[in-house]
RNA sequence: GUCCCGGUAGCUCAGCCGGAUAGAGCAGCUGACUUCUAAUCAGCAGGUCACAGGUUCGAAUCCUGUCCGGGAUGCCA
């Protein structure tokens, strides 16, 4: 049991009789942010003074005299208004430190009660090539899936891929008409891709062309609206003058914005028009919106040939995809698409349909729900179904499969509407015991504070993005040992460390933020050697085991044996009772699906790691005692890093 | 229009289910490598936590309003 769980059974027993619900107050017992206060405090006297009634240092008495923790603590002391200071004794944190140092799981037993937890992310379009937009979703969800797991629940990861859509009708429309033979035949997955680019790039000069005169007349009239702003706020006076200078600011940011979007549709028709052999095709294929959308439709209706094309395609699209998560080393127990759900999605509004749950508006067919201004449509007027369809069908399908108690949506916050009417309708729909969890996230941006794009405006291709990662991560590593002489590694070892470095900081990059937050997307800041960086993670994990072979130290005789330990420095102890929090912090993640709190958690006991490594000689330590102890606190440093990091998806180098 | 999310140091961000003097990193300044890897450490400086009210013993954190930014908003996913 760990420390804060052993402390709140003490309270637990110390609040009986005295009120109703014990457990929020045992919420209130944390970790002190300075050590004065000793190592944890209780904040539960000043709320209790509602329901008690008194003075809260007078409750924190009563408590106090009730509370037994003498195994544990120093007597504690009542400090403040009310708040109860407890400090561990050494010998407690030891004897903790050793159950620690034995144990394979660090002393983390599994949940008592666990879970079966469905993770649904990633999800792709397997259609066109992975970008940059995916990566949160794919480093969150595969993250949460492995602390879950390690906490010991029964989790069943899904890759929802986007297997059936237009993106696929675009493809086939391609193949037919747009095919270079011997290129699908020496190279199937560059030609498919291209096919996808070349029928993208026609339809959007053409979309280019269709808005133009619109984009022309809006940017104009906005251009127009900026200068009369202007002039009023050049002209007002007194407490008119702000509200029309903010006014004029708007008004002017968005006449730019217009500009930019027109100046951007110009720009793709002059990239088409400046090829004869781009026009040409664009012109040859006048009515490619329409039939892409009639090879889609025809792809859903069943039609042989468009069927046989697309299960002729999809490995290939796979293959695509499969790479980059072998890269990322990110692995799914399954990847049920949208066409696994195509069957079924007729019997979904069927089913729907009898419950009484669906009407019928505009030749739609709708669920209207509780709270929603806008109802969620199941069909479309032309019989086609939505998303909104394949997801109430994919609920159903999980729920007879697995009976999960869980069900966690890693997908963007752009879509939390969406999520919030599937929650209502599969709640209505009967599902009403299944807890379901958009664990939504922010965009991507580049540095100019707009979603990250390339220069020419394109989304970055995760592949490239990848390469990048690892070749800067190579710079690092290549500079680093021209400063260490005595540093050997061979140019495998140094491109192998480049490519865990490199991935790794990619996705602890992502991982280190709340995922709430939009974050700015910085090569330099996620290879950065300090600050909250996977570099500077993976740093003490390699200076351990720099100790542990200069010292030839047998790692499993050390957590074997029992040899005394004491501490003697206050950065051997504050590490220490960091290192015993590791189960907590676990817990805490998954109470709002944060894996950011694991990260701040291993920056945190690196950071600390770093500072008893400055003050405490290990190998030279200044008896047996504490040799151990060193010993011991970095044999686990390094185990909860690795431990740490691996359920971050995030793998570790011997050395560096 | 309605709804959702955000506004914390020059920059990038933690902290937000109320707790003791608001924390990192970067950038700036000062120190520390004959010592287990300096991919490090120690220190200085830097903040009316957007604004105004409210609840509370206590508010960056909860509530209301205002301003600013982003997003969503019936037949795309």
């Amino acid at each position: 049991m760990n420390v804060l769980a052993r402390l709140q059974a003490a309270f637990r027993s110390a609040l009986d009789g005295l009120v109703d619900s014990p457990s929020t107050y045992l919420e209130m017992i944390r970790p002190s942010q300075d050590p004065k206060f000793g190592d944890y405090q209780a904040n539960l006297a000043m709320p209790l003074k509602s329901v008690l009634g008194g003075n809260p240092r007078d409750i924190a008495a009563k408590i106090v005299e009730r509370l037994d923790v003498s195994a544990l603590c120093d007597p504690p002391e009542i400090a403040g208004p009310g708040f109860i200071n407890l400090r561990l004794r050494d010998e407690v944190i030891v004897e903790m430190l050793r159950t620690a140092l034995r144990d394979e799981r660090l002393g983390i037993a599994p949940v008592a009660e666990p879970k079966t937890v469905i993770v649904d992310f990633s999800s792709p379009n397997v259609a066109k090539p992975m970008h940059v937009g995916h990566i949160r979703s794919t480093v969150i969800g595969d993250s949460l899936s492995r602390i879950l797991r390690f906490l010991g629940h029964r989790v069943i990861t899904d890759n929802h891929l986007g297997d059936w859509g237009t993106q696929f009708g675009m493809i086939i429309y391609g193949f037919k008409h747009l095919r270079d033979e011997s290129a699908y035949a020496a190279a199937p997955v560059a030609e498919l891709g291209r096919l996808y680019r070349q029928v993208r790039a026609i339809m959007d000069y053409r979309a280019a062309v269709r808005e133009l005169p619109k984009a022309e007349a809006e940017a104009k009239q906005l251009a127009a609206a900026a200068a009369t702003a202007a002039a009023l706020a050049a002209a007002a006076q007194g407490p008119e003058a702000k509200k029309a200078a903010g006014d004029a600011k708007r008004a002017a940011r968005r006449s730019e914005e217009a500009a930019e979007q027109l100046a951007s549709l110009r720009e793709k028709i002059a990239k088409t028009e400046a090829s004869p052999a781009a026009s040409a095709l664009a012109a040859q294929h006048a009515d490619i919106e329409r039939a892409v959308l009639d090879e889609t439709a025809a792809l859903h209706a069943g039609d042989a040939e468009n069927r046989r094309l697309w299960e002729e395609f999809l490995p290939y699209c796979r293959e695509d995809i499969q790479r980059i998560y072998e890269r990322l080393a990110i692995r799914f127990d399954e990847e049920l698409g949208e066409s696994f759900y195509h069957p079924w999605l007729g019997e979904t509004v069927d089913d729907l349909t009898k419950r009484g749950l669906v009407r019928d508006s505009d030749g739609a067919a709708c669920v209207f729900l509780d709270g929603f201004d806008s109802p969620m449509i199941v069909r479309k007027r032309d019989g086609a179904y939505l998303y909104a369809t394949t997801d109430l069908a994919t609920i159903r399908y999980r729920v007879s499969t697995w009976n999960p108690d869980l069900c966690l949506y890693v997908v963007d916050h752009r879509q939390s509407e969406h999520f919030a009417k599937l929650f209502a309708a599969a709640k209505v729909w009967g599902f009403e015991k299944l807890e379901l969890r958009h664990v939504s996230f922010g965009t991507v941006m580049g540095d100019d504070g707009r979603p990250f794009k390339t220069r020419s405006g394109d989304t970055v291709g995760l592949e490239g993005l990848l390469d990048e990662a690892v070749t800067r991560a190579r710079a690092v590593v290549d500079e680093n040992l021209k400063k260490n002489a005595d540093l050997e590694f061979d140019e495998t070892e140094r491109q192998r460390i480049a490519e865990t470095v490199g991935i790794g900081a990619l996705k602890y990059a992502d991982l280190s933020q709340n995922r709430s937050s939009d974050y700015v997307f910085s090569y330099d800041k996620m290879l950065a050697l300090k600050g909250n960086t996977a570099p500077y993670l993976l740093y003490p994990y390699a200076r351990v085991n720099g100790i542990f072979a200069r010292g030839e130290v047998d790692a499993e005789a050390l957590r074997r044996g029992d040899r005394a330990m004491a501490f003697v420095a206050p950065e051997e102890r504050r590490l220490a009772l960091l290192l015993l929090q590791f189960e907590n912090v676990l817990l805490d993640v998954t109470v709002d699906w944060l894996p950011n709190l694991l990260a701040a958690y291993l920056y945190e006991v690196t950071t600390a790691f770093s500072q008893f490594y400055e003050r405490c000689s290990v190998l030279d330590a200044p008896d047996e005692t504490s040799r151990t102890t060193r010993l011991a606190l970095c044999d686990l440093l390094r185990r909860t890093v690795r431990t740490g990091l691996d359920l971050l998806g995030i793998g570790v180098v011997e050395r560096m």
